[in-house]
DNA sequence: AATGAATGAGGCTTCATTCAT
DNA sequence: AATGAATGAAGCCTCATTCAT
């Protein structure tokens, strides 16, 4: 007994994903607040089509959310394949560090998991994206044991804050230079004990 | 022909002080977009009195902005004395990270070093400032040497973005562990070859 | 040269009423100013479908305008039958006071009497309808005789204005309370001269 | 130990007093739908100006509410004083009519007591001041005694629904008659025992 | 010099109406 | 013929900035 949602009529269809893709793109270019006009011109329909879709500029930014957040559990489920968990790990975060850098809305979305944009179900599924291919590497003796899911995100978004500057600055080019200095960060040669995660 | 700044009156120059703290202090609370009524309320002056000292809020911003840069030069200045470069170096990035996690101002200002909001001398004396700890610890074998000085800025920003959460989220309290974290990446027996830096 | 209206097919027909009922019951219980949209989910038609029998909103209203019309003057024309003038003129005045009680569209539309939203004729027939009971009532020597249909009009609207209070408002109970009280101002007994009624 | 209220500065009471004007002539030609910006179009100021004095629509009605309670209270004041309680009623009736007559501000107010724009010590004293005047007539003997200040407050709504056709009408000019019905409705001797009122 | 009043562009959102499916 | 998608004018409100007191 599933919620029956009947699929969007085509061109509905077609509409949503253009301003859910404006929309991305402009937070990339101009953070959270580029005005919702904006947003509606460039992806080339009336404001009032947007809030057909998104009752709410909020509305906007979760479905952005949801949407990157189905991206990145196709990334997850893609890292725990493979024989090679050490290679496969990489991949995960450099695909994860390409998508932060190609797209502000990611990382303003990582910023915001477990703020009030996000619900708990989603933060939920973010962090078991997360843990997944880290456990693997964990157990495959590639990453330090002393990292658990949350530290990983928090790493997303260091990394995430080296591929922009933030608004109105020039992007980083050079995020493969700090992917690479977190992963030296993750290596169990490297570790020291880290002091203990605090309690929430 | 030098540019004659004559000091400020006495009250004057205690109203700007008094601006540049609620400022400083409002921005901490809640980002770059509190009204300048709420600040020029917290700093106990009419809005015009506080348009009088800076004529834009985006100048507001650019004196806070240095104000944080001398801060951040006396700090850097400590680091380079006494005979124990490792843990100079050390309690420097320590004091930096407090910085940026007792106050959103630091590190929304750090966020756009380079960005418009700061001049290119300031970004200068920025990043020299940044340069004498980590080169000094450099020459003491205790860093790794492929660091360069716009590196440790993105650290900054790195160890940044775990302090706080955006707009209107919690803060996050155990930057410690990353403040930790990035240590080890920076240490030179971690090291394995970064990707070059790429041409600017 | 008549105009020919073809009538309506079978459904459209349906539609059109079910159109009227849902807006006659959401403008009585919302008011005016209830969306058009709310109004076609109510009757269970798409918006299309009823701007397709309602060029316009207006023109919704008029033809709910219309229905009450014929209504009043069903009314009306029940209140010319009996021998008993004076008892078939006040339950003539209660049914109207209930019709108004039970439906704000049928008080707003009362209000809007020789507004723009009726016609010339319809303003016409309501007059004539109201004065057919009246003159009935003062021929029989039961209601003072300086009273003119459109004074009764004025009446109606006074008894609505008690029956609602205004958007948001909740409603007033006890108009019977003041359409007794109305009664009396109309009984001959009580008859000072009024003013004039004034040229239009 | 008074709330210090500052008065406003010269020119933002006058402002202010202005917006109210505005905002009163404005609702009486359109209802109480119209644009804050036409509200601050006819006062001659920005619509920020307005917002400045009355933080939202609503306040902006309920600070006209309240000028017209006091002009209420003023009128009632006056109706208590002289020797002759029967002409000094029916002046405070006509003075209320012609309120209502020419300011239709005074009249969705009116219709308004006791809804969500006034508060619970506003009604009250709206109350309070209709009772003082029909008292004292009752008390002379001019007035029937099973009227209460609830039913004066709904003949003042009686005879504003005839001083005013609804938005877009014209407004009806002899609400002298009505007014005089109305009179002819109040007195002891045309009095038959009224419905009891309703237990609210 | 200091204050806070005034301004108006711009932000989010609603809704009557038109139009493609 | 029916549907619901699309549109954009208009509404309320905020806030950086200018200006009169």
């Amino acid at each position: 007994m599933e919620a029956h949602v009947r699929p969007l009529r085509a061109d509905a269809a077609r509409n949503r994903a253009r301003v859910l893709d404006a929309a991305r793109m402009a937070f990339a270019e101009a953070g959270l607040d580029v005005g919702v006009e904006e947003i509606a011109r460039r992806a080339g329909v009336g404001k009032g089509t947007l809030y057909r879709r998104f009752p709410t500029k909020e509305a906007l930014v979760c479905a952005i959310f949801e949407d990157i957040l189905l991206e990145f559990e196709r990334v997850s489920a893609e890292a725990l394949e493979g024989d090679q968990p050490g290679q496969a790990f990489v991949r995960f975060l450099n695909t994860c560090a390409v998508m932060q850098a190609d797209n502000q809305g990611f990382y303003d979305v990582v910023s915001r998991v477990g703020s009030k944009v996000t619900t708990a179900e989603q933060s939920a599924r973010f962090r078991k994206a997360a843990a997944g291919p880290l456990e693997r590497a964990q157990a495959a003796g590639v990453v330090r044991d002393d990292l658990a899911a949350d530290d990983l995100l928090q790493i997303f978004r260091m990394i995430g804050a080296t591929t922009r500057e933030f608004s109105g600055g020039q992007p980083v080019e050079d995020w493969r230079r700090y992917l690479s200095l977190m992963l030296d960060a993750m290596r169990p040669a490297a570790a020291t004990q880290l002091p203990p995660r605090l309690d929430r």
